[in-house]
DNA sequence: TTTATACACGATAAAAAATATAGACATTTT
DNA sequence: AAAATGTCTATATTTTTTATCGTGTATAAA
């Protein structure tokens, strides 16, 4: 299950890719991103400070402040914003790269059974979800997809 | 990331597995088995009697009793077990089928972009996890696949 | 230069989930 | 009857999740 934070985070992405997407795009207020996603503006807030220092979404301070996006849809990876906001998405700590951990008990990972499995099950899914983008999730949006039957 | 008491699970059951094969299977204590997947007695003993309850493995009382495996390995699903042990494995409650919620402020699931692109990370995942039994991960220790190199 | 409006950042807190532990009881074999 | 074993309910501890609050800092407009 992604978490409720991860939802918000998501949500708040595509209020400023939609945002991004118009004519004239303004940088949105957290209360204003709030509001159109539907999350506490005071946890968002620490969200959105998050999607800014990995560089996902841009700041500006003071009067007519506020976020936009601060990278194309295509270029923003589902995966990356589950590990920025959720932590790792390895099924065990031992087959993640970036949060790699030794189980404390473990004897030998060449030969756990757990791993092995586990490890099979999470490569195939890497390969799906690491090409998922926040364009993917724009064009499911598309009134064409429900017409056509696209989806 | 599975839990911790999934990790049990799989262990404890990994040793019942290995038990069964053996020429003359004998019923394992939970002391045993605990000694054997290096797991907390007590805390694996609501663990054995969530298996026991979705028969997955039997138990016995009294002198000489304890524990064995219920059903053939290959009909152990790792995803039920997942289910099981660590609750519904769908990224969203509103994509299970088994534990399906509602979002609160959902306002039309048909068309929720979140959801979408979820969805369909959840179907090849699905196809994958589902797939997995208990039998996987004993052929997945075999010395074999690390001489000929089959996994 | 003051003031209003915004983001930035650290501290704290409440609720939920994960990870156990303990005690009393029931069953079976010897 | 006694010893060994699983059963069941209650409780406890720790960690994670989900926030909220207060205060500081930056910017632009009046």
């Amino acid at each position: 299950m992604i978490t409720q934070k991860m939802k918000y985070a998501l949500k708040a992405l595509l209020v400023l890719a939609d945002e991004a997407a118009k004519p004239v795009p303004e940088a949105l207020t957290i209360e204003a991103i709030a509001k159109r996603s539907d999350s506490p503006k005071r946890f968002l807030e620490h969200i959105l400070l998050e999607l800014r220092n990995a560089q996902v979404v841009a700041s500006t301070r003071g009067r007519a402040g506020g976020y936009s996006l601060h990278m194309a849809p295509a270029d923003v990876s589902i995966s990356e914003m589950l590990r920025l906001i959720d932590g790792p998405i390895a099924p065990l700590a031992c087959l993640s790269r970036r949060a790699y951990q030794r189980c404390d008990d473990c004897t030998d990972e060449a030969t756990c059974r757990i791993r092995k499995v586990f490890a099979e099950v999470f490569w195939s899914y890497l390969l799906i979800i690491d090409s998922l983008t926040l364009a993917d999730m724009l064009r499911s949006g598309d009134v064409a997809d429900q017409v056509i039957g696209k989806a």
